[in-house]
Formats: C-alpha cells, sequence, structure tokens
DNA sequence: CTTGATTTGTGAATACTTTCACAAGCCCAC
DNA sequence: GTGGGCTTGTGAAAGTATTCACAAATCAAG
C-alpha cells in the first residue's frame, strides 16, 4: 500500500487530474482509461496501473466516474488544501510569475515576495508588496509559508535555498540555473529553461548526424 | 556505438558541461568523476556510464582534461553552433523569456516573436518586434528558424505547435499547461510549472499523512 | 624499474518502470 | 436471468536505468 511513488507517475496524475477537471467542464461523467490515456500521451495500462497504486476507483465494464475520481486525485495530489507560497527574486521571471494568476485558482497562494535590490522593496507587483530579503524568516513563519519559490540569480541561489530551509519552508521549486541539492531534507524541483533547450539541441544535433550518415535521406 | 540516449543521460551531460565550464573558468584543468558528481547531485559511477556512452575521455589515475571535455560535450549537445529561435505568445512569461539574456550566451539567438493580439504587433520587446501570427510561416522559413517556444494561453498551443511544425520548426519548447504530443515527428519538451507544484505538493501531503500515521514525530 | 595510490571504463547485478495479457466484474438487451 | 460486449485491476514479463565492483591504466616517488 505505501510503496514509493514515482516522480513520473505522480506528474502524470496531474495530467489526468487536469483532463478529469476539462472533461467535467464539458459534462462527461464516465471515461476510461484509454480516452484518459488517449488525451495524456499515457497508455491505457499506465493509466490503470498509477490510479491502481493508490486504489481501485474505476468500474469494470464502464470506466471512471469523472467527479469521484477528480476529487480523489485531488486528495492524493494534496490539492484540497491551499499552499501558502513565497517568492524570492522579483526580477522578470520572478515578476511574470507572480503575475501569473493560474497559481491561486490552482491553490497555490503567493503570500509574500522577496527581493535584495533596495530599489525593489516596497514595490507592489501584481498584488504582492515586495519585502526585503533580511525579513524573510520572519515573514515566513508569519505568514506560515509552507513552498518557497527561488527566482534569484544562480550566484544567490543556494543561500536563499538554505534561508528558505531554515526558516521552515517545506519544499523549495528553483528556478535558477544551479543544482541544488534537497536542503535539510526538504525537497528541491527545478526548472531550467536551458536545460530543456539543450536537450532538444541535442535531440536536433543528433538527427542531423544521423542524417548524414545515412546519406541525407528525403 | 550508437544506442538511444535517455533524456535523464542528456539532462546530466548537460549539468556535467555547465560544472566544467564553471571549473575552467576558475582555471581548474582536471576533474575526476567523484568531483564531477559531487557537483552535480550525481554519482560517480553515474558520470562515467554517462560519458562512456559517447567514448573514453578520460585519464585513468588522473581524471577528465576540463576544457577538452568541455569541447566534446559542446560537441555532443550540438553547442557548437548557434540555433534560431522564435517565440509566440508575448504575454508575462513570454516577454519575460524575450528578456532572459542568458539564452543568446547559451547559443540560443531570439530571431523572431509573434503575438495574435493587435496592441501587441510592431511593439518592440527587449530588442524583438513582435509580429503578427499571421506572418509565422513566412518568418520562419525566411528566417531559417529551428526552434520554436510557445508561451500562448494553452486553448491556442495546440494550433501553434501545428504551424510551427508546418513551417519547418524542427523542436518545440512548451510554457502552456496544455500536453502537446509530439507533432510529425518533431519533438516537444514541456515546461509546465503548475505540474512541478503539485508534485511538492505531493510530496508534502504525502509527508504529513506519513507522519500523522505514525504519530506526528518531533 | 618497481611499488603504491589513484581513477577510469565497463560487464554483471540490482532496482525500477512500463507493457502485456487475461481473469473478474459490470451493464445492457432480450 | 442469461449472454455478450466492454473495461478494470493486476500478476508476470519485458524493458530501462542505476549501482556495484574490479581489472586495466596512469603517474609519482624512491
Amino acid at each position: 500500500m505505501s510503496a514509493r511513488i514515482s516522480d513520473s507517475a505522480v506528474r502524470r496524475l496531474s495530467l489526468y487530474l487536469r483532463m478529469l477537471r476539462e472533461l467535467g467542464r464539458g459534462g462527461v461523467e464516465l471515461v476510461s482509461s484509454s480516452e484518459l490515456a488517449a488525451r495524456t500521451g499515457a497508455t491505457s495500462a499506465q493509466v490503470r496501473k498509477d490510479l491502481s497504486l493508490f486504489g481501485s476507483f474505476g468500474k469494470r465494464g464502464r470506466g471512471y466516474a469523472v467527479g469521484p475520481l477528480r476529487e480523489t486525485l485531488e486528495e492524493i495530489l494534496g490539492l484540497t488544501q491551499a499552499w501558502r507560497v513565497c517568492l524570492v527574486g522579483v526580477g522578470k521571471i520572478g515578476s511574470a510569475l507572480l503575475g501569473y494568476r493560474d497559481f491561486e485558482a490552482r491553490g497555490f497562494d503567493i503570500v509574500a515576495a522577496f527581493d535584495s535590490e533596495p530599489a525593489k522593496i516596497g514595490r507592489e507587483v501584481f498584488g504582492i508588496t515586495v519585502s526585503p530579503v533580511s525579513e524573510l524568516a520572519s515573514v515566513v513563519r508569519e505568514r506560515g509559508v509552507e513552498i518557497g519559490i527561488v527566482a534569484t540569480p544562480p550566484e544567490a541561489a543556494p543561500q536563499v535555498a538554505d534561508a528558505l530551509a531554515a526558516a521552515g519552508v517545506e519544499a523549495i521549486l528553483n528556478f535558477a540555473p544551479t543544482e541544488l541539492q534537497d536542503v535539510d531534507g526538504v525537497p528541491v524541483r527545478t526548472v531550467d529553461v536551458v536545460l530543456e533547450l539543450e536537450g532538444l539541441s541535442y535531440l536536433l544535433s543528433a538527427a542531423r548526424r544521423r542524417d548524414a550518415a545515412d546519406g541525407e535521406p528525403a
């Protein structure tokens, strides 16, 4: 019952949930594993296996009830509560994230923002007032922040992550192009755009090498 | 020699490369697999295995020569050339990406930007003039764009991706929260911030469930 | 030249994930 | 109520990825 669930399985659960919400809005009440699979890029067996890690939610011969399964997945993913989030680094990317109102709709409330640059302190960005990083610890504690977003330059990221963890943040989302080891048991996810582009670059140049070797097919 | 290389291996190669550049700037000339591993969150065996997929670059008893290995990895990842990139959707995230000058430094030149909103057409954002999406096909062809970035709302993303593929783009980086199947053999990577946050939410609530079950330890 | 301290490169072993394939269950039609 | 068409849930099989562990290579010291 409590085997560790892989990151990729959790990621797929999020995708299933997204699709279930869409189906629900469209009034659909029942969905089969193969429909869900087709719409999320998975296979039907994978959908069933992923869901079976947590229980038995479908009806044989019929499929899954959209509403109840949606609620179950929200429960599993911890989305029945709102999480309190803070953001450190109100630069270009940080500001864009503050303005991304989808977060709130998805249960992630940004309740504080920090920057080290004096010119930015006190400024209000998309409804959030920017505080000085020196107040990070106290504000995080006061407002019960659970998730921290790091959107600073790479040099500052490790210290900021440490400070967040020390202040009691329980998980970190990192946008700085730096590998941040899990700090003190606090899980870190990194979103690294350059890394993604380099992954595509690899695919393209590998394809070109292959084409060249195979005599440049059509 | 030409077994398929996994995405995760390629991602690690990018991290090694990043670290090698840093070491090179610091004047370091030789690095061992275990040093590289410690700095990138991998294991030394993994570093050696990843590199051995492409050849034999180290010296037994000594380690890897920083400069030459950096060049080899740049070659493997296709980073010895500059890639031409376009961006579709000049909203909050799109603008932030246009301003992210690191792209150019890493060999990804943004040579065009598109939007469907008339108010944005012709405006110059961080040095790039916004063109109407109606001109996407012609501009992509004219300027030889190889990689397309999708930063539109989710509803528009699938059509935009199709249009990019049809116009001859060879790879797509997607920021819209929509699963985009690989279009017509064009590889797609998706960066989905909400998905990452939901992954963290899962970890947090799983940890809490565990704590509650184990009688709330310290 | 030999010894010893390193560190690579890599088969073999382990661990993890995905896919297969089918019995068990469900519902509709008659 | 019985038959037939579907679809789930899940062990077993296949496929991938990671880790282990060690022979082969390198170099410095004496």
